[in-house]
DNA sequence: CCGCGCGAGTGACATTGGTCACAACGGCAG
DNA sequence: CTGCCGTTGTGACCAATGTCACTCGCGCGG
């Protein structure tokens, strides 16, 4: 169902080739700038990928779970696009630049999930890009819980618990900002939270 | 110097898959939505890559020219992310997905240097967000000035012609405004108009 | 049980940026 | 030359959003 994880057999191959090891909560993997070239491939837990602002606001770019791997842009050889930081205690697998590209050598179909990957990247980008440039805030948050929730019966469940906080870094708007159209989408039932968790119980206006 | 460029033995090859036909200024190619999946190699011309919202406003995402080509998302078989036009007369090479897929198979080199687009596309879609997110209209309009010069002397200068409404609908935002930070930027000394380019004379400030 | 700290809720207010309505230009076709 | 038309320049006004400053509630560690 998560095309982004990686088969097992390939998982494994590769995870052969890296060092597998612990990182806690709010760990730094990568910092945006960066020269280094590594590779992360999720074992357990849980890395979110954002970029900042020098004033310290922030974009969330996407989030990965297990089977997953962030750092491929590398490949290039230019400077990291993005940060990325573990959001719980978790362990990875770093495959240096040089082992993946030995991998990618000898794996073809491991370059074949790679470029699936970085076209299923391109295509959710474009969506945020659009967002940003041609919606307003309502529209944005809209776009997102439907983008992080899964249909469960006739509502949607968003797949994990986010603070308002963590809605506004992936809008590009502000705390208060989203919770006051938050307050708009609960009083009119469009929303509710349920265990913390929200959940979409009825199809969400296009527009306010 | 342009990477996205396809270099002339694969465009050669390519091109011998597809059928290479002209196509009027302002043409639709693409658009945002369908199901085709053809690719198209820039012969001659430009093409505009850009998304739409449903009351009429555009994002440009990208634009291309000779040797260049658009379309390629469509191997993971989605339908398409953007929209694309010819900005002039221009004639393209068209490969079908059936056509592509099977030069893709014969032509490993081929499918690095569609990789290697592809990680370029993510990184500039990523700095766009980041951009939209984080900045104000000053500050992307900046990097957008940035983005589209080249160094001349001391100076840079910004490859197109371009409208108000072009950088309007680069950085997302309204002409009117665009036309505001321009008139500032013009008045402090910092860009000037040179037979219908902009010139850059001075590093930009980072904020008004 | 108490206190702290984080997340949520809210109102007042400041700013940014969008919309509208024109005027002024400049080039090009007839 | 004369009109159009697309682009630019501008001011007035307004809607959306950000910022600030608190309050409230809850959960957890001590």
């Amino acid at each position: 169902m998560n095309e982004d994880r990686l088969p097992t057999h390939l998982l494994d191959a590769l995870a052969a080739h890296g060092n597998t090891r612990p990182f806690r909560a709010n760990a730094i993997l990568i910092n945006e700038g960066d020269a280094s070239d590594s590779l992360y491939i999720v074992v357990s837990g849980r890395l979110r990928v954002y970029a900042s602002s020098e004033d310290g606001r922030d974009v969330v770019l996407g989030e990965h779970g297990p089977g997953e791997y962030v750092g491929e842009l590398s490949l290039d050889g230019l400077a990291r696009s993005a940060s990325v930081k573990t959001l719980v205690d978790s362990t990875c697998c770093v495959v240096s630049g040089a082992q993946l590209r030995g991998f990618l050598a000898e794996h073809p179909d491991f370059a074949l999930h790679l470029s699936q990957k970085l076209v299923r990247t391109v295509r959710r980008l474009t969506e945020q890009v659009k967002s940003l440039a041609l919606q307003d805030v309502y529209g944005r948050m809209v776009r997102v819980l439907m983008e992080l929730s899964d249909p469960v019966g006739d509502e949607r469940v968003v797949r994990e618990k986010l603070t308002q906080q963590d809605v506004a870094d992936r809008v590009g708007s502000s705390r208060e900002m989203v919770n006051r159209v938050m307050k708009d989408l609960t009083s009119g039932g469009y929303v509710a939270l349920r265990d913390g968790r929200y959940v979409i119980r009825r199809k969400l206006p296009a527009a306010r």
